[in-house]
DNA sequence: GATGAATGAGGGTTCATTCAT
DNA sequence: AATGAATGAACCCTCATTCAT
């Protein structure tokens, strides 16, 4: 008899979650373009489609903002930690391919790289948060990561170097992709992040393995 | 009759040349600790020592004073690569070794890391100014590099791999070092470099030289 | 079945005039602390135990809460011209010490000070309200009080003067006092209301009275 | 041959404070006409005939204008003090009249009942400006008006009274009459400032010359 | 050439008011 | 009726740039 409300509306805790997110989305799309300092507030809420006025009912200030998209990103980094734990049992060497695609997913996805280039540009302006970031997200990151090259020297298939070493250098060519990728443009930057990464698993690999 | 200045003044281009000089090296200070967008002329006159109106005699506007400071920066990159063209003839991995050890050494400048710092948080909103960084420095550096590997793969000595990927691999842990130091300190960054990209160097050719 | 509010509602007519001066309590205490540019709707709503939009329902916006404050003040200054006039019989020396025992009595009492204040530094943007105030309570009293004295003067028991100025000058001692209160502060504007009042009573009756 | 400049241009620090005196003076016009919080910047700025940007080359914040808006005011009071202060050893009649005579004098002028009602709006806001006013410019005052009421006094010539209550009781019409003529509008205040305040002398010393 | 006072566009933030719930 | 999330106009203040000295 009534027409049925076709997108029926959200609740009230549903919508303040999803205008959260897509604040957050705005917010770190136009941090990445313009930088902190050339973003301007109105133009993230445009982005998030709503008022001005309104993005300061989810958040204090800019500056809180920078905190939220920060905190935004630490999840999936989360994720990637425990996925990498649960296989952390497994064949050395097999999960630091696991590790290597995770990577090239996460290059894949294009937060990563905007994200880094955030985390890079405004990291200094706001210690707390790059610290939050180190401690929640990049050293358990790289602690399980280090406990996986452990166990690979204890059994004697990976050659005895520092793990917590090995571990930063297994990382460093996608965080340098992400970088270089962001600062130069996926056109320009002049290689294609799956085979570099591809590359770099076999020769760390080779690198670990041998003698 | 009248007094001599004590200190002879400079010729004019020489002071003009200093007083540029001096610009953009509080510059790029000041851009890599508060941003492009929170850096004042002000202080970059100040912390130069010249008077804000004076800047302008130099640099026509911020934003000509922020390509100044990158190609400022282009030198000694530049330099780094003559260096190393000039020893590319010698075993490649005696050749790979002198690379890491430059590396090593434009860390421990503490120049390196605050004008990555300021390329990746500024580079976006000068494309032009970083397309440069990356046509006059970047790739000739990558490609002299990418050219001992290829030499090193003819004779036999590195295992077959695309050396423009290997060239980039070879210089990831230190841009990825270079970016961590800056964003969260160095005394919070957990590691040191030069072990890292010792560690490095070894790993790096214990892969290339493998089977 | 159902449980009994414990306490029954109040009627409604009752209600609505509870909050109404509810409100106006909050208000008048909130733009005598910060002013009227300084006083947000949302904290007076606070202050008056309801929601920031429930005020509007009371009041169609901050300027008509203003009226509504002054108004609101003006009921005991109305009391205090019924007050006076009933006495006006009285022996005038008599009379004159009651007006200035009300005018002690309202000092004491905090409102008077505070809506002083809030009509000294509003009334200007708020012109017919204080016209109001003039009209219904300032000139009704002068006017009650220039009679008292222009009776005493009739009888010959005071000295020939403007009974309109002389009821200005009788009040003067305590606006004046309401005024240096409120801004310095009771405890540093260096007076004691009452005795400024009392000996002001001595030295206005001894003038009056004296040849 | 050449045309003489017909204004020579002021010299820089006359410059410097023609234009302080400028924005100070719209500074209390404008404060007076909107209060602290309906006053705008760029109205106080254009009212003193220069740009935004300028006022705060001047005043650090709105805040500080409205200290210097104080400040500036306590001069006049200064000087009435000093005025005083050479005629205290005069007949301590004489003195309350010259007294008086000022206190007409300051009502004429336009800026004390304006900065009168700035004081009284916004004191408060501003507790140390206010103090500052009270200690500098209000204590020093009724302290020399009390010493020469207390030398009436002690030369029999005063009846025995708490000379400091007197020296308040002595400006107190003037306060209430810049307070009134503020709130009111000096044509609907009712009286005519003159004839209050004489009435007010002529009675005040028939009171303190009385028995 | 060197300087810094003057400028005004621009942006973060506040808050009176509205309106869907 | 009561509420408070949403809104955008308004305002303080900053700072790149200009220009008279």
């Amino acid at each position: 008899m009534f027409a049925e409300a076709v997108v029926p509306p959200p609740s009230r805790p549903a919508q303040r979650a999803a205008r959260e997110a897509a604040i957050l989305g705005a917010a770190l799309r136009i941090f990445a373009e313009r930088g902190y300092g050339g973003a301007r507030i109105e133009d993230i809420a445009d982005a998030a489609g709503i008022g001005k006025g309104t993005l300061y009912v989810y958040f204090s200030s800019k500056r809180a903002l920078l905190e939220g998209v920060v905190r935004a990103a630490a999840d999936p980094g989360l994720a990637a930690i425990e996925s990498i734990a649960t296989q952390a049992e497994g064949e050395p060497a097999a999960v630091v391919r696991v590790i290597v695609e995770r990577a090239k997913r996460a290059l894949r996805n294009e937060i990563t790289p905007v994200f880094a280039k955030v985390l890079v540009a405004e990291g200094g302006r706001a210690p707390e948060v790059s610290a939050v970031y180190r401690k929640e997200v990049m050293e358990p990151l790289l602690g399980v990561i280090a406990d996986v090259i452990g166990r690979g020297i204890e059994r004697g298939v990976f050659r005895p170097i520092d793990p917590n070493l090995a571990a930063r250098l297994l990382l460093a060519p996608a965080m340098a992709a992400a970088i270089s990728l962001e600062v130069f443009g996926v056109g320009d930057a002049g290689f294609e992040p799956d085979s570099l990464l591809d590359t770099h698993a076999d020769l760390f690999l080779a690198g670990l393995q041998s003698v």
